[in-house]
DNA sequence: CTGAAAGCGCTTACAG
DNA sequence: CTGAAAGCGCTTACAG
């Protein structure tokens, strides 16, 4: 029932412990262990089935080979797919992976990277919270490598992966109006990440560029933690107190989702009777009739770009040296929910 | 930027690492500590911001409290809610989570369990893939505790959670047949998984009960490697082939959304041309136009009562001693896809 | 009430 | 070409 270990395997076939380590290692050659011991330690390890302890080689040399991957929530699916994708470009290069979701909480979060640095992550993959400041100044000055993705914090240097949030608000923007529509409504969270203001000032920018008028007051924010119920009914209220809306435009997808519920609660047709659009993709848009028109995040790219700069980081000397960004083009994707508004007869 | 170690906090109070440990461990009562020195200790602990290394730790006890937790895709609607689940519950019992895709590729799912036992964790839950018999019967005999998940492996007596699949499907195609329809297309994959086989004779026997005749030939089963496009094809030839059906029940949810986009190309309307059900319910099913009728996984109860199975099995001395098996209830929500048969005219 | 010391299973500089 | 030994940072039986 015991496991076997490295002194077991050496002990059986009166060799020493530093050699089956050596064999173990790929390190065979470089010290000069010949081939029939090799082989006889190899055959061994097989037949006995060992497997290095690895509790042993992350005490001893202080490489984890983990990285530790914090998203906000591992049941969503822009991060589910993040995850998944960074577990198989991870695997590929021998790193395995630690996930955790924060809920967008700063307290998980905090104890999060905690927990994961006393078990030696090499390195984090992070989607921060909007508290989070302290904690990611302490991974700078630890000289601890991660990488941020999908939202930065403010006033902080670091190596991240973000969407251009501003490129794909306006560009949203503008196809909305490019189709006719001058009455949007703006529906996001009440928040002071970068990414939602970044979608708001793409929104507004678009708008004033097209000379439309915006006020703060045609724009509704809901706080994130928010019940579906309670969304959906402030979207209701906010369509009776704005009939003349002919458009508009969700910050996420999930508002949208919720909007579509709304929508169809006040029996209002979409496009007829408003036409609407959605930052982030997801399965459902693509697949409501009529389907949604969305600024979609190339997942992929964002997932892979941010595990091969993790790695670089990992193994660089300076992890901090120089931070390096890599800024992900959205990809309008345009469907059956924003066509060009048909004039009032 | 080195970090703290339980010797340094020893050293700084003259003290031993002894009693820092049993601090550390909450075992200052019980030890006899002074609450004179416990608080001297903790004091230093938060000051210098000590944690203890969690590779030392686990070497010294051999526990992790880590589980593992194996399933076949993160990023997938159900899984990755499950993982979700599963996570915070961990967490409320001191416990992390190690995830990983298995893709439902055998060889993965044995690098995965091997990988995660030299890891030391503590217990898996894991959702099998097709070849996975010897394995899981490795980890019975070494005693190790884990819980399947979502499929069994035939013949073999192990913890499991998993949904009554034969219930399921037996009251959605019943309920199909209380409202009028009598030639029900079966859409399945091509699988020996004891959940597919459930569902098949879920719906087999309610036809069969209800007089109604079925043949193999009625049934049509793709591969689960086939890709998206390869699936719609046959759909949409099956559906040539008999255009005499007025129901189909899809057995996974997958193959439901598929479905809906064949049905779509053959400008079938659903329900008046077709009436659907589908096995496994998803975002989409409930805001589709028509909204999708469904045998649910209540995702909740499964990934609740899985890990609670687990650390339940974790503390037993007896890890296999008697294995216990949970079965959960699918709830049948039934939507607009199938509604009373409209009598031809 | 507290401390010295063994040992978990590895890796690696050093010695021969 | 190969081995003896130190040490990573803890926990815990033992001693006093």
């Amino acid at each position: 029932m015991k496991k076997v270990s490295m002194k077991d395997i050496a002990k059986e076939l009166n060799t020493s412990i530093t050699t089956v380590s050596f064999v173990i290692n790929g390190k065979s050659e470089e010290m000069g262990i010949s081939p029939a011991t090799e082989k006889k330690v190899r055959d061994l390890i097989s037949k006995r089935g060992f497997n290095p302890n690895s509790a042993a080689r992350i005490l001893r040399t202080g490489k984890s080979h983990t990285i530790g991957l914090i998203v906000e929530d591992i049941g969503n699916y822009f991060f589910g797919n993040i995850a998944k994708i960074i577990e198989i470009e991870a695997t590929k290069n021998g790193y395995n992976v630690f996930f955790s979701s924060t809920e967008n909480n700063d307290d998980t979060a905090k104890q999060l990277i905690n927990k994961m640095r006393n078990s030696s992550v090499d390195g984090y993959i992070i989607t921060a919270t909007p508290g989070l400041k302290d904690e990611i100044m302490k991974l700078k000055t630890d000289n601890v490598p991660f990488v941020l993705i999908d939202r930065l914090i403010p006033n902080i240097e670091t190596n991240y992966v973000i969407l251009d949030n501003y490129l794909g608000s306006y560009n949203l923007t503008k196809h909305l109006i490019d189709n006719g529509y001058s009455k949007i409504g703006f529906i996001s969270i009440l928040s002071e990440m970068s990414m939602m203001m970044e979608r708001e000032k793409g929104f507004l920018n678009a708008m004033t560029i097209a000379g439309l008028p915006v006020s703060s007051k045609s724009m509704l924010k809901v706080q994130f933690e928010d019940t579906e119920e309670t969304v959906i009914k402030a979207i209701k209220k906010y369509l009776q107190q704005h009939p003349d809306l002919d458009a508009l435009f969700f910050a996420t997808n999930y508002l949208g989702v919720m909007g579509i519920e709304a929508l169809q609660k006040c029996g209002l047709k979409i496009p007829d009777d408003m036409a609407i659009v959605s930052f982030d993709d997801n399965d459902l848009f693509r697949l409501l009739t009529p389907s949604i028109t969305v600024a979609a995040q190339p997942i992929n790219d964002i997932a892979t770009q941010s595990i091969e700069l993790l790695l670089r980081v990992i193994n660089k000397e300076q992890k901090q040296a120089k931070t390096e960004g890599r800024i992900i083009r959205p990809e309008i994707i345009i469907r059956d929910s924003s066509p060009k508004k048909k004039s009032k007869v």
